[in-house]
DNA sequence: TATGAATGAGAATTCATTCAT
DNA sequence: TATGAATGAATTCTCATTCAT
């Protein structure tokens, strides 16, 4: 791997696990088995690590939408994969979602990171709801806060994830009939 | 206001506004009018500050709790009750809120803290939902994960309302109403 | 005396002898007998101490040209006097004027430092040059650039004085012979 | 052009620029179109590069010194000839001159070099004054502390050349017509 | 000759904490 | 209780220099 991937995947796991701050350049080099002085000949500074990280989480989240905007069909089964898709996103995504979540209310790049994410996925949710409202398989619901509601689900199931790992396994089905209850008629 | 009160609603307000770590000990010295060693006279370090903080916010949470359970009558208003009261509760503590979502990451007090907020809450929810399941009240449900459902759904507005606050106005009604149409039978 | 007192005094001595670059805040620390930390509680950066020498040599030089003001009568004694003080002025600020000479093109407070002293100067040669003119105790020579010369002069004599310290003795006394030759006539 | 003389070249202008310290390799090999490595190959190390400036403007002057010696001939026109010459050497070699001034006082070599510049600039003046005197173009004046003057003079209008470009104009001129007053006699 | 990634010693600066008064 | 000067370890970042290719 080059080292600035290596760094870059230190990176990842060390500030997931001790966050921004606690994560020193001078730790992070000894654990890449590099020199301190190698960190800044592939990043301009400190931040720049942990924007990259970000930048890396967008662009996933950005492709993660575009896969799933080309699969929606419309039918029954599209509320279920988008919220499955969602929360297997935040699965394969941990460490990045534990940066965000934990670094955001600190550092600009990563509030802005996270706020862009959140609008992308609002809109995203509006998008097929009224869509799926149109086509009659959903209730007639007040889109936009709705919506809200279910980005605030989906915000809320990644942090229990990221903070209690152990309640995994029988959760996730059931945030999905619980909106499917809440939202589909006669269920 | 003592001076201890003073200290510690000064951090309360620089913690939230610019995390633990930006919170230094001059800085907080400075704007709460007195000397950097004055601190100590009050604290043992720079984390029992943010200790006491959240034993303060755990304790709010339960004595807000015992409200909840003696005022709790199993009848149709449970519900909307529990949530209402949730959510007004995480208004009413916005700044403690961001202290903990920002820090418990980080910090092991913090995580401590938070877990134990979650877990009775989930408590509290599972607590509930059995009673309102039996007297018929609400859907049959596998009442643990749809507990734990309830509590993401609950971290995520708090996440929202905490760093998107913009979007407040119309959305606590709502996901309020969501929550209904999944677990109230014939709406 | 005090600390900052102290770092001043030894700062001045380091940097005329070693530069400021050659100034390490390590090495600073160490000669006076403080800790690192100790001069960031006195100055803001390493910068600040060098722009408090500066000042201090700015002020010392406005004090200085106030005594000549207010001693100046115009009769033939005041060439030799001005140019004896100034010669005189840098002997006792050689330190200083080491600092201003050898790091003023390369620190911006350095430099606008060596400006306004380079301005003050020639205006006041120009004023006593102007007054010296009219009372004829002077020959009639174009001002401007003959008080550039005399600057030049002095700023010279500093700088042997400064890196040539040998030669000293001999020499103040003609530099001003040469000076009167070139300005009073019949002699 | 050589590598090496593009590395001399571009060092030249940045230490002119920004001074010895502020001249990373980094930066000189970007500018220079070359690999850091590459410096090395051609110097031993950074200071090489200044010495090899500095001996490179010694050079110059030796052969500026000669062409002036053979050129004179001890009639009226000498001191001119002598104090114009060195006023447009300075102003030929403004840059390398820019750097002798601004780091000799920080590295021996650059010390050395200007030592011996002045040493042979004063060693010069002493001889032509002493022949001026013999043959009677010049007035009867002690010889040694009258050229260290003259140095003085010089050194100081290459400062305010170097570090006052804007008067540069009409201030020659008056110069060697101020030395002309103080040495030539019955002007 | 040339490259450029890697180095590591060292620079300035920060900050929680201590302690004599 | 309160002060505030002093501390010193830790942190981020720089930069001349090296070396395998």
């Amino acid at each position: 791997m080059k080292t600035k991937d290596r760094i870059l995947d230190i990176a990842r796991s060390m500030i997931s696990e001790i966050g921004y701050h606690g994560t020193t350049t001078a730790a992070l080099a000894k654990r890449a088995g590099i020199s301190e002085g190698t960190i800044y000949r592939h990043f301009e500074n400190k931040e720049a690590i942990l924007l990259q990280i970000l930048q890396e989480l967008d662009d996933k989240y950005s492709e993660f939408l575009q896969t799933l905007r080309s699969a929606r069909d419309g039918d029954h089964g599209t509320i279920e994969r988008i919220l499955h898709g969602h929360v297997r996103f935040a699965s394969d995504n941990l460490a990045d979602l534990k940066i965000v979540l934990s670094s955001y209310a600190l550092l600009s790049p990563s509030k802005q990171s996270m706020t862009s994410v959140i609008e992308r996925m609002h809109e995203f949710f509006t998008e097929c709801m009224t869509r799926s409202m149109n086509m009659g398989v959903i209730r007639e619901v007040d889109v936009d806060p709705t919506a809200k509601t279910l980005v605030a689900l989906l915000l809320g199931v990644m942090q229990l994830k990221v903070y209690w790992p152990d309640m995994d396994s029988d959760f996730d089905p059931e945030a999905v009939q619980f909106v499917r209850r809440s939202l589909v008629p006669n269920l």
